[in-house]
Order: structure tokens, then sequence, then C-alpha cells
DNA sequence: AATATATATACGATGAATCGTACTTTTATT
DNA sequence: AATAAAAGTACGATTCATCGTATATATATT
């Protein structure tokens, strides 16, 4: 039976934020997991050497860390139980999609058992993704990723349909969802200003410029 | 603005624990505490010390603890939020009564949050009671208890509906399932054996009988 | 190549929660 | 009232997660 490992909370979150920098940079530097996880430098540098003892990470100085199998495993599942958090919270409890990052990385933790997982997954349907688009890790530990591309990325004329939205801030998710930019939206690049300017998007039939930093969380499945 | 005090996991458990035997037997002893909360005797000693010193509790040594009005409110949230969560587990999750107790002890603390405990109090369509009976305090901390008595102390042909069972280990919460001895369930003491024997109960047109240990869990309201 | 800047580590210290054993006090029994 | 049993407390120790300051190393800039 190789169910999986229980670690403490804090391990989980570690492992958490450990799972998306790697995806984001390839790997978690001990500064930007200090900032994720809102605790002092050394705090990181103790808690990764105790990780890195227990075979959760490797760690090359100066270079990051990275998930080991046995890591990643439980990374997967603490973002699987995240993501059907957030469809609760959204879904169910209609809380809006700015609000359940926060509130989903508490509840992930109080929601492990599989007695509760299996049946909140069944009740929400068995969902692809998360609020945002991001994929819900199944029960064995499979992400499907939607293929896709930046916004910031796609040529001018060219359009497609939202995918994901990988920056979860609350006032970010804010702006999006009042311009419309949600996961199944339809978009379109109608200006690309140089030297990095705005993108002018269309989006239900409405124009807006968006700043790079804005198109550069948006991830669309080009229309053909 | 007299909003609740934060507190760890930990402390609320406590709140919770001398809560519920405060409720049962007027005051907490260390033992019984020791034995709710599964940790060593010293714990308890060490951890209520501290908590009398943040004005939670009062503590007669050899007496027993009681909530102090501040530790009071703390712990009328913690049950709300315990039995609200029981709801959803068995509302919306579909999951068995038998199974939420445990399960609801972990997630109450996930669900401290204004932004989600009003949203869920609402989709639940504003319970009165946990699935076992028991009230669910209002936001501010009322708790109304309906009116009831043992069913061990019913007399010889009364009946009457059950109001709440006081006793939610799973398998205790298993056998009344099977009995049909549930919230809402109407019975009729049919037979009292002398020595503080069997009683012998009618619900739904069977009979069966029940331990006084059993018949002391459940409350009913007499019917006239 | 030398220096400056950013990044990471070492180290000593703290607080919360826990344990187990030894000791003390209360309550029950004879 | 003396003694036994039960209940509670004291105390020293451990583990986890955290902090902040001082020090070291690597990378970027000149
Ligand atoms: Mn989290
Ligand atoms: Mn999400
Ligand atoms: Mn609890
Ligand atoms: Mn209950």
């Amino acid at each position: 039976m190789s169910s999986i490992e229980v670690v403490s909370p804090t391990i989980e979150e570690y492992l958490e934020a450990i799972y998306r920098l790697e995806k984001k940079k390839g790997s978690a530097k001990t500064g930007d997991l200090a900032k994720e996880l809102n605790v002092a430098l050394g705090t990181i540098t103790n808690t990764i050497e105790s990780m890195e003892k227990q075979n959760f990470i490797t760690h090359k100085p100066y270079k990051g860390v990275n998930l080991t199998k046995k890591g990643r495993k439980i990374a997967l599942d603490v973002v699987r139980r995240h993501r059907l958090s957030e469809r609760l919270l959204t879904d169910v409890l209609h809380i809006d999609w700015s609000k359940t990052h926060d509130a989903a990385c508490k509840l992930e933790h109080a929601i492990a058992d599989k007695d509760i997982i299996k049946p909140l997954e069944k009740v929400l349907g068995k969902p692809k993704t998360c609020p945002h688009g991001n994929p819900i890790p199944s029960e064995s530990g499979k992400v499907i990723e939607e293929k896709s591309e930046l916004l910031a990325n796609l040529g001018l004329g060219k359009e497609g349909i939202i995918v994901k939205v990988t920056d979860e801030r609350p006032d970010m998710l804010q702006y999006l969802a009042t311009l419309g930019l949600v996961p199944g939206a339809n978009v379109q690049i109608e200006e690309k200003a140089p030297f990095n300017g705005p993108i002018i998007v269309k989006v239900m039939g409405a124009s807006y410029a968006l700043g790079r930093n804005v198109a550069s969380v948006i991830w669309v499945k080009k229309n053909e």
C-alpha cells in the first residue's frame, strides 16, 4: 500500500510552494520561498535542510531546491486538495474566485482524509481544473495540463480561449473578472504597443488595454 | 468591535473540550481533558495554567476548570464552526453521520473566517442543529436548546420524538442509525427491565432492547 | 580582476506543545 | 483516624517552527 505520507501542515505548505515555484522557474530559491511563505530566510534554510534529510527535496546551494519523487507525490496531493477546496468554495459556497486561494490554503490541510476528499470530488462532479483554470491532479498524482500559451505572446490579430490564470492575488483576480478575463472567455489581440507596452485585447465585444504584467499571467489556447 | 479573539487550533480544541465537559458534568477535570484530547496529564496541567493566565478559564485544583465569559465566547464560536462543518459533511458531501465528528474537529479550525462561515451557513439554509441534533450557536453566541429529557428517564408507555444524541463515537452512531434512532424519529417505551436493565423501545413499528448506556445518550421531546 | 550587490547560511535564542517520571494532594475504604 | 487508591502537579527534557544578526558565498558590474 503506497498511501501518501502524512506530514505537518507546515511541511505541506513548503512542498506546495516549492511545487509552484518549480513549475514557474524550474526551481525554488531560498529567497522566493521566504517571500511566498512569509517567514525569515533563516527559517527556510533550517526547514529545507530538514526536508532534504527526509528526502522530500534536493538542494543545490545558490541554485535552489527541487522536489524528489517522494516530495512531488505529497506536493501533488496538497495541490489536489487545494484546488478541490477552491472548487468547493466557488461552486458550492458561491465565494468569489478572488477569495478562494487563501481560504483553500488552510482548508487543504483539513481534508486530507480519503473519506472526505473522495466524496468531495464526486459531489463537485470530478472537476478537471480549479476556478482559475489550473489542473486538479488525480488521486494517483496525474496532472493533465492543457496546452496553452501566454496571452502576452499571442500574435497580433490572433484570438484564443482563456485556459488559466496563474496569478491568484485577490486584487489581480478582481480586476480580471471585471474585464471578463476568466477561463473560457474568448480574447483577441487588437494591438501590441512596442517597447513592451500595453496590449489591446477584445473580450465580449469590448476592448481593453492590458499591461504586460497582466498579459503574462493569462494563458490561452489559440483558436486553430 | 468585539470580534472574536484568534487563538491557536490547540487552544480552540481545549476550549471546545472544556465546553462539552462543562455542559455534561458542570466542570472539566484535568483527567477528563487528558482523555478527551489524547494528551498526557502534565500537558493538560501546563496548558490550563497558561489558559488561566489568559483569562479563558478559571481553575480550582481537584475540582476542575470552567470557562470564563471570554473563554466561553471563543468556545461557542468553535462549536458553531464544528456543527456547521458537520452539516456541510452530511448535507452537501453526503458523508455518514458517524464519520462527521472527527472530520469536523479538523475542519472547524480552517473556516474561522467570516467570509467563509457566513456563506456556508447561508448555503446550508441556516440550520438550527448539527446532524446529531445539537444546537448550532448563532454568530453572536446564542444557543437555543430545545427542551428534552433522557430516553432512559422516560416513563413506561410514554412516547416522544428524538431531539438529539449526545455521544458521537462512530460505532455508537452507526448502531443507532441501523435501528432508526435518529433525530426526528418517534420512540415509545414498551418495557423497562428492573435493576437498570434494558429498555424496550418501539421505533417505526419495530421493537428493540437498548442498554441503559445507549438510552442515556438519546434525548427526546415527550409527545404532548 | 576587483568590487559591489544580492543571496544564502550559521548560530544562538525563543515559544508552543508535547512527553514521562517523580512527587503531592485529595478522596475513598477500611 | 489510618491507609490505600485516585487524581493532579512539578519538573526536566524534547521537537518543531520560528526569529534576528552576523557571516559567508556567489553573481553582476565596473
Ligand atoms: Mn496551502
Ligand atoms: Mn486556483
Ligand atoms: Mn475540534
Ligand atoms: Mn454533532
